[in-house]
Parts: structure tokens; sequence; C-alpha cells
DNA sequence: AAAGATTTGTGCGTATGTATA
DNA sequence: ATATACATACGCACAAATCTT
């Protein structure tokens, strides 16, 4: 599901993946996402690039993370 | 203070304005200088561009850098 | 209360690719 | 070809917050 050799950069990638999660359904509003260390795993990526993917969701407002919990689905929001 | 269009390169600019700043005081000795993404967001720079300043300050002796901490106000010399 | 595990936050080290002068 | 500068990506270490035992 990841290209580790493609034009598109793996951060956006992983971030691209996990929206897409999240409109299937699988991930749920208020519900956690996979832990950095889990992405790690996951996508065979580096911790940086997993939070890097991270804060690109934050930025488009699909998650929150709490510092020593994790990164949750953002609520509904309509 | 930083041009970003001069001939001087921005890495000697941003060394010599953080050694401005230990000369007058605002660093002082055994005290941390800003770290490299602090550097980033003031200065408005690359980070590979904050470590070549940061590289600049070693050779002059003027910092010490930890792995892993941070990079220091060289001890008093003399 | 204490200790350990988990998770995010921060910071530096290193390498590669691209673009420009 | 060399120097400068940015973006991406991997690695390592330690701190802080949280949670569990």
């Amino acid at each position: 599901m990841i290209d580790h050799e493609g034009p598109t950069p793996l951060y956006v990638q992983v971030a691209d993946a996990i929206q897409a999660r999240i409109n299937a359904g699988e991930l749920l509003p208020n519900r956690p996402i996979p832990s950095e260390n889990q992405l790690v795993q996951e996508y065979a990526i580096a911790r940086g690039t997993a939070r890097k993917a991270i804060q690109l969701l934050r930025e488009r407002g699909l998650v929150v993370t709490v510092v020593g919990r994790g990164t949750y689905v953002a609520a509904a929001s309509g």
C-alpha cells in the first residue's frame, strides 16, 4: 500500500492511508489511531515519518493528539 | 537581520548572529543555545542550514554539542 | 506510594535527492 | 565540478505525561 520508491513523500502516503481508514469507518471518532510505534511497524517507516504523517492529519483537522495518551480521530464536526 | 538574498551564505550569517548573542552575554557559558528547530523558525532557514551554522560555531570553539541533548555555549576559556 | 510500560515531545546525527548559482 | 540550500527519511537518546501493576 505504501510505495517506498515513488515520488510521493512517505509521510503523505501514510497520512492518506490513515485518512482512508477513517473515511472507511475503520477508525472511529474519539477512538485512537495506531500509535507512532505501531505505524512504524505497520508501514515499515521511521518514527519521524510517522510523526510527520500524524502532524499532517492534525493540520487537516482529522485527528487530535494528547501527550502521553495517543492520537484520536476528531469528533464528528457536523 | 538575515539577508536571504545577499552574497554571504546563510549559515555564516546565522553563525555570526549567534556569536553576537554570545558576545553580548545573551547566551551564557554552559547554557544551551537555541535548538536546531528553533533556529529554523527564528531565521526561516532549513534545518541543514542551521546545522551548518552550529558546525561553524563548533569549529570556532564557541559551542559544544552533546548528542541527544543540545548545543551549549563553551565554558569560559581563560 | 513506587515501579514499569506505553506514548508523545524534543533534540541531535546522518544520508540521499533535487535545485540553483 | 563545487558550494549553497531545501526536503525527505532513517536512527538514537532522553524527557515528560499517562497508564498499569
